[in-house]
DNA sequence: CGAAATCTTGAGTATAATCAAAAACGGTGG
DNA sequence: CCACCGTTTTTGATTATACTCAAGATTTCG
């Protein structure tokens, strides 16, 4: 019912209106926003460290990620981005950007204008919450992350981005109870887990070898949730998602 | 002029304020939130992960630490917080914590109800603006820490933690360019950079060796600054100061 | 089909963990 | 002021997790 403007929104409107229903003025607004579309291809950059941005984008579809880049030129991936994230949200607030974001398969973006951002913030308190509580639940999984790779072993550490990304994707109708299309190599998941690319790759072949994860490609299989979980020592509760979501 | 009720509220009133100017009904309004003034002694839980809090903490003394622990209870600090931090901050748009913050030192700790802070951030929006962007920042120290943890090593790790603490410390007027004093045992940097404490120490005996830092009880001297940045990879970007401040 | 990217394997090495115990420090009470 | 206690720091020896390097196999995609 009017989401003739920009039916791209809907994977942020349904996120937002998963959290705490939207009014069909906030959602008017929302999709009204101006958004331009691009179609980026894989490996580009969507913004840079340093960068000074005038607008934030939203991911319509593919895979990208939040990374930075030490001064010896190693890649830390920070966090995942899949469809309906906004990764550079803080730039409405921080004017220089502290990392990057590219993308990892060819992705589908829109950039909204900070000013459009800022403006219905002005007009709609409960989309200024909500946009800020997106911001926060990005700070909570990067603690978790701080988490993941400070104390646990390469292998939990693998299991629990796996269950980090099955309940994201689960949440945006990306995954099914036991399966997602995950295109993301292990050279990727290394830099994510702060481990090298041949580590993972026998991690991977252990977790395979005790059934955690079934994989054909790029298509992930989950034989028994509960035991990933366990393996993962994973607790979703930094997601912040409502229960239904965040169960399985 | 007219902080007679909560002059406690001058290390965050000067953080807000060191950003964006405040007009002075702002600040008016920041010194009448109302405030349960309590006294923490070392090694208590302040909020504890799994509350549903009415209220957030703002630090008025003393140091604190941010920290999860993992299924097979190690813990991990994902950060420490200072005079004027709002550790838990986010609680005001996510219900449940997914972490706890505790005392590290005696603490003298600001108690504000939610709906006093929903209330001000109603009426003023450049105040909801500053509390945003405070958690962004938080968000972007999580960000670096992940970074640091993941990709450097346990020398440079050291050495960067202590760059960021300096700054902080630096900006609120808790150091002048040289020293600080850090009551941080090694155990707890050891938690906070994802290594053992007998690692932690081999590593501050070799900085010490090599003159980055020079410790006397509590007390931390920077000889030599640039050369501190240097050994820890350190760019202050991400801790969205102004230049004046983060320079040194 | 062929080139490039990704994944896999093996061998040798490094960084850091663990365990255990001793030394130094800091605060307290006599 | 000193003796005592708990905490923190330091040391040594051993072990483990994970890295690096290098090359070969496999997959993907044009």
């Amino acid at each position: 019912m009017g989401n003739t403007l920009h039916p791209e929104y809907n994977p942020l409107v349904r996120k937002l209106d998963s959290i705490f229903p939207l009014r069909d003025d906030e959602r008017q607004a929302l999709l009204n926003l101006p958004m331009q579309i691009v179609v980026i291809k894989e490996g580009q950059d969507i913004v840079r460290a340093g960068d000074h941005p005038s607008r934030s984008c939203l991911l319509l579809s593919g895979f990208a990620c939040v990374y930075k880049v030490t001064g010896d030129g190693k890649r830390q991936i920070a966090g995942f981005s899949i469809a309906g994230d906004m990764p550079d949200l803080q730039s409405l607030h921080l004017q220089v950007l502290d990392n990057s974001v590219s993308t990892l398969t060819p992705c589908r973006v829109g950039f909204i204008p900070h000013e459009a951002l800022h403006d219905i913030c002005e007009r709609y308190p409960r989309i200024t919450s909500a946009f800020w509580r997106e911001t926060l639940i990005d700070a909570a999984i990067f603690r978790e992350w701080v988490t993941n790779i400070g104390q646990r072993e390469a292998y939990t550490r693998m299991a629990h981005v796996y269950c980090e990304l099955m309940v994201r994707l689960r949440a945006v109708g990306l995954a099914d109870d036991h399966s997602c299309d995950l295109p993301i190599t292990q050279a990727e998941f290394a830099d994510a887990i702060g481990a090298s690319t041949v580590h993972v790759n026998r991690v991977l072949q252990e977790m395979r070898a005790n059934g955690l994860i079934v994989t054909k490609g790029t298509q992930v299989t989950i034989p028994d949730w509960e035991t990933l979980k366990r393996a993962g020592d994973f607790d979703p509760t930094y997601l912040h998602m409502r229960k239904a979501q965040a169960a399985a």
